[in-house]
DNA sequence: AAAGATTGATCAGTCAATCTTG
DNA sequence: CAAGATTGACTGATCAATCTTT
């Protein structure tokens, strides 16, 4: 048993780490019932979409939580798929910048009616009372960064 | 842009996401920070250990939120350190019953006070009022599933 | 030497197929 | 044949080392 946590702080991460992986999961399994590339694919799209002059890849990553390799492997999907351009850094040689391509602007938009489906059945039916209550409490927990807006 | 969702839902579910990530990030670099296993591997420690007669697989993959092959893979590498033993069962010829080795007890031991300051550092701080809140809202969002005890 | 990014080797996760017992 | 569980082959994630430019 050890140092006992307060059962309040428990329950917020059990809960917490239930909530995400089951609604993850729900997501996940409805891209992948119509052909569509994993969640994680869509974060990386919409991210660069609305940068509409272009990302780079480190501000991805920041935006992503996800470790410099990590999204060096992620876009390399991308472009192989043919969704994502690399192209050439003007003021910084080191680095690049990451553009959607046609068909990356396609499958961002074919993915997202699915994705929102699935995120208005599992969150959208809570009463709103509770639903401002998480969006504060979330915000909190969820740590410095503004939260970007969808679709 | 496509299909609105209201932006209460779009918010609880990026802060949702991020909390999750970067919670459970800080949790694996202070587990890693000390030599010690990863926190899947607390889970199904904890979950093996509290069943004081043992765990059939069936029923820890239903806890953990795993599928069969994931988990029958984790249990492989716990076998493999000497953390966890498994046993043919009794009453199911097909079935086996899975057991902590003392090891297995004293490495989650070990792993508890890390994994615990951590979680009341994240999570321990929020004003009462909000974490209430937390629990109801993020105990409708998990499912049906009760929130075991941690530590 | 530090920052931006990639790569080879290795480990973990996934899918479909398999094996054994009920 | 269904249920409990594992396995081979493949894809994805991770670590440390590397390369290029600042």
């Amino acid at each position: 048993m050890t140092p006992a946590l307060p059962a309040t702080t428990t329950a917020i991460w059990t809960r917490l780490m239930r909530a995400s992986t089951r609604i993850q999961d729900a997501v996940e399994t409805a891209l992948k019932a119509e052909g569509l590339p994993p969640l994680s694919w869509y974060d990386a799209l919409w991210e660069i979409e609305k940068a509409a002059t272009g990302i780079r890849p480190l501000a991805l990553q920041d935006r992503l939580l996800l470790p410099q390799y990590g999204l060096s492997r992620l876009v390399d999907r991308m472009v192989k798929a043919g969704l994502v351009e690399r192209l050439a850094c003007d003021s910084d040689g080191r680095g690049q910048v990451l553009l959607l391509t046609d068909a990356g602007r396609a499958v961002r938009a074919k993915m997202w009616p699915i994705y929102a489906s699935v995120l208005q059945a599992e969150i959208g039916a809570l009463p709103q009372d509770v639903a401002a209550a998480l969006v504060q409490g979330l915000g909190l927990l969820a740590g410095s960064d503004l939260t970007p807006e969808q679709g």
